[in-house]
DNA sequence: ACATAATCGAGACGGTACGTCTGGTCTTTAC
DNA sequence: GTAAAGACCAGACGTACCGTCTCGATTATGT
């Protein structure tokens, strides 16, 4: 009846984050660009195979810091108005700018790796897409969204702006960026005049 | 109107379209991720050295093949209304769906290099958001946008969603979707209700 | 005693025999000058790294192959007379002719690397020089030697003999020149008339 | 009855001798190994070409800077013995230390490459050897060398125990080297005692 | 004067090898 | 079986020179 073991030495938990945490350092303090498995490896005094066991690539692991790092999580704000909702959530996300530099990275590499692509997708920007669609979908309910606009491109219309700024770096990401791109949500979903 | 030419042997226009081409070709045979330098070389039969006298990286080699093959440019449609000269532009745009991959490469490359970063806004995006601005200016001068959205915001969400979706391919660049996103801007642009 | 090994996987003997011996069939085929380490990791199938990891330059990986080869060492030989010994000696020596290529390169890099040079010097000529010693102490207990001749000076006369015409090939390295070589230097050895 | 030019821009002697002197300073200033035809021609104020058209390799430029040097000759000694003549004549070459770098460099390139070693031998080291030859032929013609010892053989004893040593650099090329090199080839040389 | 012809500085060009770097894999011992 | 260590193959990197080539400018000879 104990909970069935497979035999052999068990993954070290201490190890894993070690990797992680040598990650986040390197990271910073390099940049994602110069980031190498053995560079990692080397900083958490791990072998290299044991990050190639875990993890198919750099970015996975990054990835994988990135999600643990993540556990303050950005809160769903609930404000009535759509437009307090959505200036909040912004501002909130905008808060989060050391992050620049990783998610700059992660989408490079994303660009350049069709597999990784997929992950990042499914376990950090649908996520976020998520909790931007339950403001929406609140709103919605409430009436501040014309019937013929679809949700998904408001998600679209907002984190488009969001990463293209992001990666363009030509304009900032204040809070006052957040509150007038939320004003254009608003007037965009809400009725047409006539 | 000083005809003094710099000494020593000029360069040899034939190479330069040479080393353009071999990168176009090489780019869609195997994917950016997969491009070298050295490959380039080999397949221009150039030396590798003639591409480093001439290019900092191989990003900037395939942003001078990008703007080459782009002299057949997007052209600016002049159609009378804000809705359908986005959709023309659009249209226009997404049909150019041969070069997702380099633009996606380049963009990978931007985020990885700032020094490249640069190039690629100065040179080829702030172009095509000029072309953007075009259109946008011509609809304000006939009263099509309201005075308190900036058009500098609408361009950027239109680029914005266009490059989400480049990036992240989980929507489709149709046709259909240009006209969805040219009526939300148009929707975002027009005269608040009351 | 203690049977302690370092960690991490051993170096492969296999693959610093295949060096060794990729070494000598690219100098064969080709010559020292036209030697490179990147052909000789090919015709090895090692990598690039592997050579240098263990060797500092071509050179030194030519001196080992060099060393490896002459496991078949010249036998020193005692025929109770210098005359007869040295002839029998410089025969010997001479007799390996297929050598000359491997000598030459080395000399030609040792005098253009001081580094290599006193690797050269230290781990193979001195060992030559030895062997020659060896006969002229002999010679010198058996008095054939005089007492103000250093015996330095006539392993310099001799090998100074055998390394100019290896250089120059102005004269033949024949038994017949080590017989008048061996004759030369007797008579230098030799008691003083008056 | 004028001497027959050929037409054109004739060779430009100020630029033969920047260039040989060009080569001169490299090589004191950084030695042979180091020596480039860039080099030397960027410090000429030359180009490339000019360096090929007249001299088939760097080591040329290099021999024809040493014969160009080598004005002033080694004066050939006549003191009446060959003890006196030989020990003035190796007083006078070991004299010459500062060449060291540049002998050096030419063999090795002589070792190297088969086409200049021709050219070494015959507009260098044979004219040395007359030199020599000179000093010993007028001994032979006193009687001093015995009729069954070749002067050739002599020689290659005196240049090779000189090269040997400058090669090696294992013992030095100092005044009493030379006198003691002068007695001993006094001493092979002179008549047997039975 | 003016063509002809060779030289010169400059520097681009196709090549080749350099020595370094990183990626992934494999092979040890220790636990 | 997992882990650290580190050797291994592979192959691109960016650099350095090679020897050749193409420019314009210069400097002679032969009309």
């Amino acid at each position: 009846m104990t909970g069935d073991r497979q035999p052999g030495r068990p993954r070290s938990e201490a190890v894993r984050q070690a990797i992680l945490a040598a990650a986040a350092d390197e990271l910073t303090e390099k940049g994602y660009a110069a980031l190498t498995v053995e560079g990692i490896a080397a900083r958490a005094g791990a072998g290299k195979q044991t990050i190639y066991r875990w993890w198919p690539s750099k970015a996975d692991v990054v990835l994988d810091a990135l999600l643990e790092a993540a556990a303050s999580r950005i809160s769903i704000p609930d404000n009535g108005t759509l437009r307090a909702d959505l200036t909040a959530f912004l501002a909130a996300t905008f808060r989060q700018r050391s992050q620049r530099p990783i998610l700059v990275g992660l989408m490079a590499e994303a660009l350049l790796d069709p597999v990784f692509a997929q992950q990042f997708r499914d376990r950090f920007l649908f996520g976020r897409r998520a909790a931007l669609r339950g403001i929406l979908d609140r709103a919605a309910q409430r009436g501040e969204i014309s019937a013929d606009v679809r949700i998904e491109l408001l998600i679209d219309v907002v984190y488009g702006v969001l990463w293209y700024r992001l990666l363009l770096d030509h304009a900032p990401l204040s809070e006052a960026a957040g509150r007038e791109l939320a004003a254009l949500v608003v007037r965009a979903a809400g009725q047409q005049v006539s």
